[in-house]
DNA sequence: AATACATAAGTGATTACTTACTCAACGGCA
DNA sequence: TGCCGTTGAGTAAGTAATCACTTATGTATT
């Protein structure tokens, strides 16, 4: 990986989280990486290319944050870490995050399916702790956590601490 | 207002819902219409404005369903009319509120602060309702009907009535 | 000499928008 | 009634700018 190509890389993750993915025009990547446009052709074939690479990249960090949920064993914590999902997201990783919700909007045919072994494992999670309806009461919370981190990366969240404890109380987590 | 310009309005809608307002080129929009593409320009001067003439379309449907929340008296139904909003939304209007939750991530300066208000009565609701905490109780509904109308529109939630019925329990509304 | 990195200057297609032009409908007036 | 002048709806054919992408070529390192 030399310089110019992870510059590309994040300019592009930058532009496109930011203005998205159709709005972003390949010169304008070249213009804030420093490098010619021809460049991002010859790295990643094209346009499409470039933006898998930048999932890629940031692929580990979704697998890493859900296995931590999906292989835990007490019913409570599984709870208790899916409520903390969006508030423990890094600043740095904004972009990334962004990006993700952005493109669920934008691109047609982008279904992720990534949430379907986390609403089996809290689905679980309510159903050890008696809970009537277990896999309605996982699907709310997936929704509520879903509506949460789109306010907070959308910046339309204040009392952000605040409400995280609000929610670890009301589950008793 | 004419046919063609109706045509236009109509087409507009359907195309930005679908593809996104950057995605969607004035011809696109001409072309399903039957129009040339200059009618467009002399109907609503420039893109944007075609955009806006659609938004003031709805503007009257956001403002009468919110009002019927707001204008509500008893606690109880504020609150269970709030839970219903996205589970009553007609499959006509869908394209509307597609285009609405599709602009708060396309366009970069889109803020609705429309839901104030809502934020406010339920807030009171809650408080009526002698719950702890109630702003925050108000802000974690809203934060998942947030969720779920984004699920719904996007066509991703099955048990849609399964799931309303079973949050109108829990809330015991 | 070979190879990978990098660029300048193109390509045709598409973009939002404009220009110059019809054509039908209308109201006032002799 | 008959004619004129204005106006708004509508279009075909443009415009320059930008789009994603390509080609030909240069350069540095091994």
């Amino acid at each position: 990986m030399t310089d110019k190509k992870e510059n590309i890389l994040l300019s592009a993750l930058q532009l496109f989280a930011s203005d998205g993915f159709n709005a972003t025009s390949t010169s304008k990547v070249a213009k804030q990486a420093g490098v010619s446009e021809g460049l991002i052709f010859r790295h990643f074939e094209n346009k499409e290319g470039l933006l898998k690479a930048i999932l890629a990249m940031g692929e580990s960090k979704i697998k890493d944050l859900f296995a931590e949920i999906v292989l835990e064993t007490e019913p409570k914590l599984v709870i208790r870490k899916t409520i903390s999902l969006p508030f423990q997201v890094k600043e740095e990783d904004y972009d990334f995050w962004r990006l993700q919700f952005k493109l669920k909007w934008e691109l047609k045919n982008y279904v992720s399916q990534k949430m379907d072994p986390l609403e089996m494992a809290l689905s679980n999670a309510f159903k050890k702790l008696q809970k009537p309806k277990p896999e309605l009461e996982s699907k709310k919370l997936l929704l509520l956590v879903d509506g949460i981190s789109s306010a907070l990366l959308k910046g339309d969240l204040k009392n952000k601490e605040e409400l995280h404890q609000f929610l670890l109380n009301k589950y008793e987590v």
